[in-house]
DNA sequence: ATAAATATCACTAATATAGTAATATTTATG
DNA sequence: CATAAATATTACTATATTAGTGATATTTAT
């Protein structure tokens, strides 16, 4: 039960994004180099993060990417919507019917259960709290050594 | 992110051993039958159950297999770590060295965190408290109607 | 007109999943 | 002791998913 390379170059190309909110525009090209992973994957990802409207792109010369909103209008729950999929980890607990078991089902509750347990995480973070996680991992405070 | 056949049959295997835990030996056949999956592809799954030591079997004729030991002395993580496999949503979790970006890695957090909001149900849980809640769906008491 | 950039569509190698098949071994019982 | 019932072991296979690559089209600043 991994995260695929989507799930994961997402949620890192989705950071680097609102790292570089307030430059404008990022090149696909910028994003791949800095995250070390292909330019041509990236750029599907980056697609499908548009058609959900997560980003928004310019075309052409000088074009590039950027967040369709502010980093903490963007919750980590959207990103992986798209760029993993859904969390549910069964399909039953989305559509009943495709198991004859599911309205007696024990397990299927357990596994709700910890969807929501996933759930509940990333709804309550945005890009910006992301962004806070890694600006104090790149620069411990003085405080930190006094643990 | 989906569960594996392997998991979820691996839990609905357990479940079952458990619901029979006082009837002592339970064949794979029988599990097979009243869960509706492949008695092969089941017995594959009892045998990794018993490498791990969640279930003893007997060879032989009157042989099967019963849980290794009383059902609420079973956690459910440890059901899911043997049938499905480790929670680590990434591989850097388990061992850093992966990946070069592991020590300034915010996303790595996150996937951690998840895993560990998955942990602390299934840990908080053993096969008995899985019994008890097939037991209310099975049966919904007269005070169910009354929430 | 050209170059820089995203957009779209099609294809592919590698890996993991979900089994099946065949055979060996153990054990209760007549 | 022969047989049937059961788990144990090893090997194989079809299908689906993942993680990309390739080729080309379209848009836009200069």
């Amino acid at each position: 039960m991994k995260l695929s390379t989507k799930g994961r170059y997402g949620m890192r190309a989705m950071l680097d994004l609102a790292q570089h909110y307030d430059d404008g525009l990022v090149l696909v090209k910028d994003v791949a180099r800095r995250q070390e992973v292909s330019e041509r994957y990236l750029e599907h990802l980056f697609l499908s993060l548009k058609t959900a409207g997560l980003v928004k792109s310019v075309r052409g010369a000088h074009g590039g990417f950027t967040l369709a909103r502010a980093p903490d209008k963007i919750k980590l729950m959207d990103i992986i919507n798209v760029s993993e999929g859904p969390l549910a980890l069964v399909d039953c607990v989305v559509d009943a019917s495709v198991c004859s078991r599911s309205s007696l089902c024990a397990t299927r509750d357990l596994w709700r259960e910890l969807q929501s347990a996933m759930g509940a995480v990333l709804s309550s973070q945005t890009l910006q709290d992301l962004i806070e996680r890694q600006q104090i991992k790149e620069q411990p405070s003085a405080s930190m050594y006094n643990i």
